[in-house]
DNA sequence: TCCCGTAGTTCAGAAATAACGAACTATTGA
DNA sequence: TCAATAGTTCGTTATTTCTGAACTACGGGA
């Protein structure tokens, strides 16, 4: 098996992270990753946004998110952590991150306030 | 013709956006709508980071850009003016748009500093 | 040591999305 | 009315994404 790829920090790309923060999926699996403190598996994530995701499909999640540079993955026994490498984007592109994980918190908010209340 | 899209604020979504902003051709072309004053047109764009890009080609990529809600596009005679409409995003998510194109204009000056002083 | 169970990756075919040339629509000016 | 310019739409081709099935990797018993 292939060992993971993790680019280095200059080789990380904005449209990289755009791409890798457009899916609905994987910006819910960042947001969870970078907003805890604990290193997270693959299989914290087999229900997102209240879908059912194929393990094939998160796996993929999992590598579009390693190579555009946004998380760091490693094997710990027979699982995998991951981490969020936020830090290093800070400070690379500051601002990027933080603005992006508040708009999407902010339309969070929103689908919740939307759901409570209907019409 | 059918008559051009534009999204009620509203109805923008952070992944919309993400989307339309993480190919280079179109992050381009919103950053400098969005750094100009006056309205651009499409063909101001054929030509876009050194390539050509095709016109039906160009014009695929405003319609993304217009339909995430990112632009507006107005006919002012034969020609198109396309304006941000920045305000208002930054209205509905504060700081997610200069965040991106900051990110931006920080990978460009390096692409910059690299090819004049190769290696 | 040899299975077995768990965690995740890889592969391959199908489905969805994007690119672009050719044909079309809309508007202006001669 | 005709020609020229600016963009859009359509249809085909190319690329990307999704996902089930098969596979790899590690850990823990018997």
């Amino acid at each position: 098996m292939k060992p993971l790829l993790h680019p280095s920090i200059e080789d990380v790309t904005v449209e990289g992270i755009l791409h890798a923060l457009s899916d609905p999926v994987r910006v819910a699996i960042y947001a969870q990753i970078a907003a805890s403190s604990c290193p997270q598996t693959c299989s914290d994530f087999l229900v997102v946004t209240d879908k059912e995701i194929p393990k094939s499909t998160l796996s993929q999640h999992f590598k579009t998110l390693r190579e555009a540079g946004l998380i760091r993955s490693e094997r710990q026994g027979v699982e995998m952590r991951n981490l969020s490498r936020c830090l290093e984007i800070e400070g690379r592109f500051p601002g990027l991150l933080p603005g992006i994980l508040k708009a999407h918190q902010i339309q969070l908010g929103e689908a919740a306030r939307r759901t409570k209340r209907p019409a």
